[in-house]
RNA sequence: UCCUCGAUAGCUCAACGGUAGAGCAACCGGCUGUUAACCGGUAGGUUGUAGGUUCGAAUCCUACUCGGGGAGCCA
């Protein structure tokens, strides 16, 4: 008899065949019960009929909440199941009685939930979630190696900084410090010059103090750069990978996003190119909308949300003013005071999902930005090497993942979108 | 770091200065199509911690602990 998984199913009508997984619920009326098991593709309800088989009828009643058990039983097609099968149970064999099961179907608070998140990520939403959150990273590897782009991953143990100023973690490095890297960017400007087109996807860490539901202390970044790419060909491939994004877990991923009840049709609404909009535009856009700002700050979370409001497709906000980003974007020949770089902004609030530059490639001009940001010299000499050694235009971006998947499946917080989030004040369990 | 909200049964909450209660979960019973099934019953409590006010505190006050939401900063 065959194993088949629960999201197969519907290809197995009439056959007989096995399913292993967890009972999700049981209800029963005195002569029929239905089992709903899960095996981690989803739900089936199986149903038995108390005349047909006593036997199984009277020692399945006892069976707890996320028991686990292997059941074999026939495939029926059945109108009235949102899988459109059911079972006919021919045999359960229990492997173990679960205790009574802290997450019950009923509503439950945050802290509880996060206390259990090994338990939490069993329910049918949360486990939608990692399903899509997989189907992003693996979209995200594939369409990088559809365009020539090699993977590089970036170390995670760093001897300093990457950017200057953000709070870092620090470790005890054999009695040296060392800080767990925030951004793999600067190593991935070696590995371009090494291999033209790379990659890197891995955890980055943020010892900042923030508690919103955009944030976590442990988050995957996805990190590309390319040699000889420009300001604008950055921005082409970074709206052609969103775009893929997008477009890839609506096609593999439709019963998860109907699961989770989010409006397919604002992501089917997201198409190219994306629009854009230089930050001064973006500063003229919020005064006009009644929402006073001074060409110079940094956005906040609702200058944002306002903007991106503005657009049914995630919106690029480009030349931002030097002062306020990073020391190694290029500056804008037109204008030296804004960079050329552009953060994209998700919509329906999600906020910043991508920032992205073209670098600075002349050795002189970043030695002096260098100064200019009170960094360490001594620390980048090999960043400077770079440019010592056959330096070349050259552009990269960071695309947060937690917030990406967090748009794509409408959910209210970050923490949802990773199997174990790493908030402020929790990283239990 | 700052602002703000919260902590009562395993869970979600009520009681708002006068005998701590409900729904769900657990346990017992009933019910032939349930979708978080439903109906009846049983059991379940040092009201986050410490102190204070009061004849009397879950309730008012102070401090602390833990957590939620947000700002700043960022992805």
């Amino acid at each position: 008899m065959d194993w088949v998984l629960i999201k197969n199913l519907k290809h197995h009508v009439g056959k007989e065949v096995e399913i292993r997984g967890w009972l999700y619920n049981q209800r029963a009326t005195g002569k029929i019960r239905f089992l709903i098991l899960r095996d981690g593709t989803g739900t089936v309800q199986c149903v038995l009929v108390k005349d047909e088989n006593t036997d199984l009828f009277n020692n399945t009643g006892d069976i707890t909440q996320e028991s686990s058990l292997i059941l074999t039983g026939t495939v029926r097609e059945e109108p009235r199941s949102p899988l459109g099968v059911e079972i006919t149970p021919l045999s359960v064999k229990i492997l173990a009685k679960a205790e009574p099961y802290p997450i019950t179907l009923k509503e439950h608070g945050v802290d509880f939930l996060s206390e259990n998140r090994h338990l939490w990520i069993r329910t049918p939403r949360q486990s939608a979630i990692l399903r899509i959150r997989s189907t992003v990273q693996r979209a995200c590897r594939d369409f990088f190696h559809s365009r020539d782009f090699v993977l590089a991953d970036s170390p995670i143990i760093t001897p300093a900084a990457c950017e200057g100023t953000s709070t870092l973690f620090e470790i005890n490095y054999h009695d040296e410090k060392a800080f767990l890297s925030q951004s793999g960017q600067l190593y991935n400007e070696a590995t371009a010059m090494a291999l033209g087109r790379v990659y890197c996807f891995g955890p980055t860490f943020r010892a900042e103090k923030s508690k919103t539901r955009r944030h976590l202390m442990e988050f995957w970044m996805l990190e590309a750069e390319a040699a000889f790419f420009d300001f604008e060909d950055n921005m082409k491939l970074q709206e052609e990978l969103v775009h893929h994004l997008a477009r890839t877990v609506l096609s593999e991923n439709r019963d998860d996003l109907k699961l989770l009840k989010r409006d397919v049709e604002k992501l089917e609404a997201v198409s190219l190119p994306f629009p854009r909009l230089s930050y001064t535009e973006a500063v003229k856009l919020l005064n006009d909308l009644g929402h006073p700002f001074e060409w110079g700050n940094d956005f906040g979370a609702p200058d944002e949300t306002a903007i991106s409001d503005k657009f049914q497709s995630p919106v690029f906000i480009h030349r931002y003013p030097a002062r306020i980003k990073a020391f190694y974007m290029e500056p804008d020949p037109e204008n030296p005071d804004v960079i050329l770089g552009a953060d994209m902004l998700a919509p329906e609030g999600y906020g910043e999902i991508i920032g992205g530059s073209q670098r600075i490639s002349d050795p002189t001009l970043l030695r002096q930005k260098i100064a200019e940001h009170h960094l360490p010299l001594e620390s980048f000499q090999w960043y400077l090497d770079l440019r010592r050694f056959g330096t070349v235009p050259h552009s990269g971006f960071g695309l947060g993942i937690e917030r990406t998947v967090s748009w794509l499946c409408g959910i209210e917080h970050v923490r949802e979108a990773i199997p174990f989030p790493r908030t402020l004040y929790r990283m239990y369990p």
